[in-house]
DNA sequence: TCTCTTGTTCCGGAGAGTAGAATAACGATC
DNA sequence: GATCGTTATTCTACTCTCCGGAACAAGAGA
């Protein structure tokens, strides 16, 4: 029998139009200030300017961009909020994780977050930063690889479909080993990683029949030493339990 | 000379492909359950399944919509919370006004939002949601009416540009009364105007050159009676008036 | 004021989208 | 477990909308 199979393109005709379109309304996170002008955008995805200037104004049509009058540039619309207030009643764990993961950044001190695994990434659905003027944060919504940082690694491992075409060659197996290290330990650690100067630990939030998440903390390496990182451990596996079960139990 | 003109259709011509393709997106949040089927979607938007499906199919290779394996339905995808976090990150008050938020609503008890203008509606940007079990919630990102309701009010009269398409017929003119009321006072207040059993309170957040922004309070009729509402009145207006000026101090 | 850049509009050819039905997959009911 | 009703998905020839390129307008900066 047929498992969800994550990361696959779905099947059958796509509308290249709308895909297009929505490229255009994807490249606002992508940029620096929010603000981008028709050119800009076309010259970032190499498309004639009237088409991004059509898509835009569709765009603007639906409220999900808004324009700015004075310098005519274009910006994301207050009704994206809508989506990502719909999408994060979905998912039920968000809820519920918001306070392990604000007890867990008191607890460190460092960033708290919660990701999920997305096809054949990961993707962070909330976090409570550290307090700290030095911190981590997360790109929310913003799909992260699997094969690099803790939280990747603890998704990785804890789905049933383990993404053998990620892990080949060489690299491959030391993180296969790798892999097998955490499902025995309960958790997985980075030390730099993804993010140069940042490490981080995380564990599995255990759910049947949905799509893994992970919670784990996150900061800047001076002061996440892998020496104070092991005193968030016990810390970390706790309010993964806890979650777990809560989520279990409905 | 001509000042910025809310609530006016953009120029030009439109793609009216991309248009329908973001009308299957912006179904979901007016949907019960986040999850739409294909006959569904097609039904509400009175498009042929086939067009809906390649929709979709075009929106889930984006990441903004996700398809449960299961059921064949589809859902709001992660991809959403990245949009929705670079548009808050644009909008420089929402930040600022957090602590003033928790601040009116730890003092009220009620749930206290910020809501803002677009073109002939408002939106609401942030909550912070009263921690009584019986609560008032904004739908966050959904546009409202401004004719009706404290926040709508406050908008109106703080705008530049009166709306006054809006203001039309006997009610216009009553309504047009209680904006001068409202100018003057620096509040407004709505007794179940647009939510039968919901009171607010609401005021303008100055800041020179942007949107106009107001920040209120709101909860049940029960709880939140004309006696009880009038002592809140100070609170809001200071948190008003605090607001405004951090944010016109830059 | 002039120039350069950027946003916006226009239009006919071309190609992608559309409708509608056929098929496949699913789930409920007996 | 077989049947039926429902829903998702695929297919295809036609058609209508989108595309591109250039022309135009509007600002920004010098």
């Amino acid at each position: 029998m047929r498992v969800e199979s994550p990361g696959e393109r779905p099947s059958g005709r796509s509308s290249e139009v709308a895909e297009r379109a929505l490229d255009v309304l994807l490249a606002f996170p992508d940029s620096q200030d929010g603000e981008l002008g028709v050119t800009q955008i076309a010259g970032m995805l190499g498309l004639e300017k009237s088409r991004v200037h059509r898509f835009l104004t569709a765009l603007v049509n639906k409220g999900l961009v808004v324009r700015n009058p004075n310098n005519h540039r274009y910006a994301l619309g207050p009704r994206t909020l809508a989506l990502a207030q719909a999408a994060l009643r979905q998912m039920d764990v968000v809820d519920v994780a918001l306070p392990y993961l604000e007890q867990l950044r008191d607890a460190s001190g460092e960033t708290a977050g919660l990701a999920m695994r997305v096809g054949n990434s990961r993707v962070h659905l909330v976090q409570r930063e550290s307090h700290n003027e030095l911190r981590h944060r997360f790109d929310i919504g913003a799909p992260l690889p699997l094969i690099a940082g803790s939280f990747g690694k603890v998704l990785l491992a804890a789905s049933d479909l383990p993404g053998d075409e990620l892990l080949v060659g060489e690299q491959g197996e030391a993180l296969r080993k790798e892999l097998d290290e955490v499902r025995r330990c309960g958790f997985a650690e980075s030390y730099g990683e993804r993010v140069p100067g940042t490490h981080s630990l995380a564990a599995p939030v255990r759910r049947s029949g949905h799509a893994a998440v992970a919670i784990g903390v996150s900061g800047p390496a001076t002061r996440f030493t892998e020496e104070r990182g092991k005193t968030f451990i016990p810390k970390l596996l706790t309010a993964a339990a806890a979650l777990s079960e809560v989520l279990t139990a409905h």
